[in-house]
DNA sequence: TCTTCTGAATTTTTT
DNA sequence: ATTCAGAAGA
């Protein structure tokens, strides 16, 4: 066999000492507290390639991290690193190593093996089912928490282990009356997943954990599976994901967890940053290591981040330096209002480009989604070319949805979610009906004909039957299955085209979807992937060359740099916002979202706080810079260049 | 009277 | 994009 791409690594040289210590350590625990900047990723891929080259088979290595693109960001690096052995380090988020062992194990448990996974909001329709047949029925269903609300509930108890009465307490005291109702539809829940073999998010942690837990078994089997584990971005864990680290580590400890205190933004989905903390309790005899030097900003910029994070009150100690001494200090703007904040982004963006900055090279960040709305109307209206991160999910626009809601009941019978969604389409039927037809149909036999149960003489009659029939003859076909797909996509065309006046381009994305079931072997596989991996949203479009403008929220934004970083709405009301001021804990995170925005640029920063802040209710009113900003010495910042 | 359809208002962050 | 309230329809 030869390895065409094989090279020998100076691993001593090639990194620096602390980064070398963390790559060339023996078996056993490691904490890699990795300051922002400071070649968290390096590190890893470096890892992988030491193992590799110390005789560790590339397949007992597990790469965990928290995002699909993570996880092939760093392998694709890896594999030009060392040499294609490493294509065969599993790699995968904490999700779908918990599926796969699911999968493979599912009879053990007493579920089907073709369980269908549930995402964010086939799990709100499901809950909102609960709700509504609960018996004996709510009292008062119409001020009775959203499906959405108590979905959030649900899953952060299951994410942080605490009771449903706990989690209200701590996060919504308000809702403290309707505890024990959201429990019944707890129960309700669990017990409807159960019978309709479905699973939801946490149920690919918690379950797939029970079964290593439960079974010894099933345990060794895993644990000698996977001889080395490296952990990415450990600070977002939730105390589940900490036991699955735990456990899936069993009898050997060899783990290596990699990870930053400081940049912790993901508690509102369970995580918990003192799960970093608590790392050397759960594996005694860890090594920590700190990477404080950073290689990504100019010490101007290195500054006002360490002055924002200094403030925090608990968290390893460390100070980011750096040997970029040169630089200029971060600009602080002051425009009147959010449209002169727009143009001034636009100047800033057009002056830039005058002397030669490429698109690419700058951001825009902001706390939340909408804050960029007026922006994104200028750039509209100036013809600007940008892309925006942090908005709405492929999989999750409705045309997607639509499709694999289809598939899904080409593949399991008794989804009645997917049924309804589907029968929704058909014109005069509305919710009422969806249900009523769906749970006729999620009943009825195997392989009987569902055409014979549609109510005749009524307005929708024929089509549903047309649907029925396409159906099953989709089902039955031969064929691979982009063929079917594109079957599907034909039938819905004419829905489409009625639905949506950008139809063209939503026919091609369905094309897309085709495209990307084609290395599947069964249905089943292909949706099981897709509920955990929503697909990237642009994988080949034309638009991909240009040079754009990126917008993104924070959160988004993590874990990427650019040379010009621009951050607007830095302002009280904004961030932090409005639904932090609560929560001491919460307000805490809101610092680190800043240190995190502000740690993204290499060269320039710039921070623009609006003199005035548009609301609703009281019209305009003055606004006053970030409290995370006014606690830093002014002569930081420059007001202008 | 029960359902569907239409239009208006609202939204933190997401695997 | 989703959700809610009210009008129109069967």
């Amino acid at each position: 066999m030869t390895h065409t791409k094989k090279r020998i690594i100076d691993y001593e040289h090639e990194m620096n000492a602390a980064q070398y210590e963390a790559v060339s350590s023996g078996p056993g625990p490691i904490l890699v507290i990795a300051g922002a900047g400071s070649g968290k990723t390096r590190t890893i891929v470096y890892r992988v390639a030491w193992l590799v080259d110390h005789g560790v088979d590339p397949s007992s290595i597990l790469l965990v991290t928290f995002t699909r693109k993570a996880s092939q960001e760093m392998l694709g690096r890896a594999i030009r690193l060392l040499d294609d052995r490493i294509a065969l380090v599993s790699g995968g988020t904490f999700h779908s190593v918990g599926a796969s062992i699911l999968r493979r194990y599912s009879r053990i448990l007493d579920f089907d093996a073709s369980f269908t996974i549930l995402d964010q909001s086939d799990s709100h329709d499901a809950i909102d089912i609960a709700r509504k047949e609960l018996s004996p029925p709510i009292e008062d269903l119409k001020s009775f928490p959203k499906p959405r609300t108590i979905s959030e509930i649900i899953s952060r108890a299951a994410g942080t282990g605490d009771s449903i009465p706990d989690v209200i307490d701590q996060r919504c005291p308000h809702l403290e009356d309707y505890g024990p109702d959201i429990e019944r539809v707890r129960l309700y829940y669990e017990h409807y997943k159960k019978s309709h073999h479905l699973m939801d998010y946490d149920d690919l942690l918690s379950r797939s954990m029970d079964l290593l837990e439960t079974s010894e078994n099933v345990r060794r089997q895993v644990c000698a599976r996977w001889s080395h584990i490296l952990v990415d971005e450990y600070q977002d864990t939730n105390r589940l994901q900490a036991r699955m680290v735990r456990l899936l580590a069993d009898g050997h400890d060899n783990v290596m967890a990699v990870g930053d205190d400081s940049q912790s933004i993901y508690s509102f989905r369970g995580a918990d940053f003192k799960n970093i903390m608590r790392f050397p309790e759960l594996f005694p005899g860890t090594r920590i290591i700190k990477l404080e030097e950073n290689y990504r900003s100019v010490q101007p910029i290195l500054e006002v981040a360490n002055s924002i994070i200094e403030r925090a009150g608990v968290g390893f100690q460390k100070r980011l330096f750096t040997n970029k001494k040169h630089g200029i200090k971060p600009l602080l703007a002051r425009p009147f209002s959010e449209k002169e904040q727009s143009l001034l982004v636009l100047k800033i963006v057009q002056e830039f480009r005058r002397t030669g900055v490429p698109l690419n090279d700058i951001a825009v960040l902001f706390r939340a989604g909408f804050h960029s709305f007026d922006l994104e109307a200028e750039l509209t209206k100036t013809r600007s070319p940008y892309v925006k991160y942090g908005g709405f999910k492929f999989v999750e626009s409705a045309h997607i949805k639509d499709v694999l809601a289809h598939l899904r009941v080409m593949a399991n019978k008794n989804d009645r979610i997917s049924w309804a969604r589907i029968l929704k389409t058909i014109a005069h039927i509305g919710d009422k009906t969806a249900k009523t037809l769906a749970s006729l149909f999620a009943e009825a036999d195997r392989d009987s004909d569902l055409s014979v149960l549609v109510p005749e003489h009524k307005k929708y009659t024929d089509a549903v039957k047309e649907l029925v029939n396409t159906l099953s003859s989709v089902a039955q076909m031969d064929g691979p299955l982009p063929q079917k797909i594109d079957e599907l996509n034909r039938f819905l065309t004419p829905y489409l085209q009625s639905m949506y006046d950008n139809y063209p381009k939503r026919l091609r994305e369905l094309e897309q979807l085709a495209q990307m079931s084609a290395p599947y072997n069964s249905l089943t596989e292909f949706l099981n992937d897709v509920a955990i991996e929503p697909p990237d949203h642009e994988i080949d479009e034309d638009m991909d060359s240009r040079e754009r403008l990126t917008l993104s929220t924070i959160h988004s934004a993590k874990g990427l740099e650019w040379g010009t970083v621009i951050i607007i709405w830095a302002a009280e009301g904004r961030i932090p916002s409005p639904m932090s001021l609560g929560n001491p804990d919460d307000l805490e995170e809101e610092r680190r979202l800043l240190y995190v925005a502000v740690t993204r640029a290499k060269e320039r920063l710039i921070i623009v706080v609006p003199e005035t802040i548009y609301d609703r209710r009281l019209g305009v009113v003055p606004a006053s810079p970030s409290r995370f900003l006014e606690e830093i010495p002014m002569d930081r910042f420059a007001t202008r260049w």
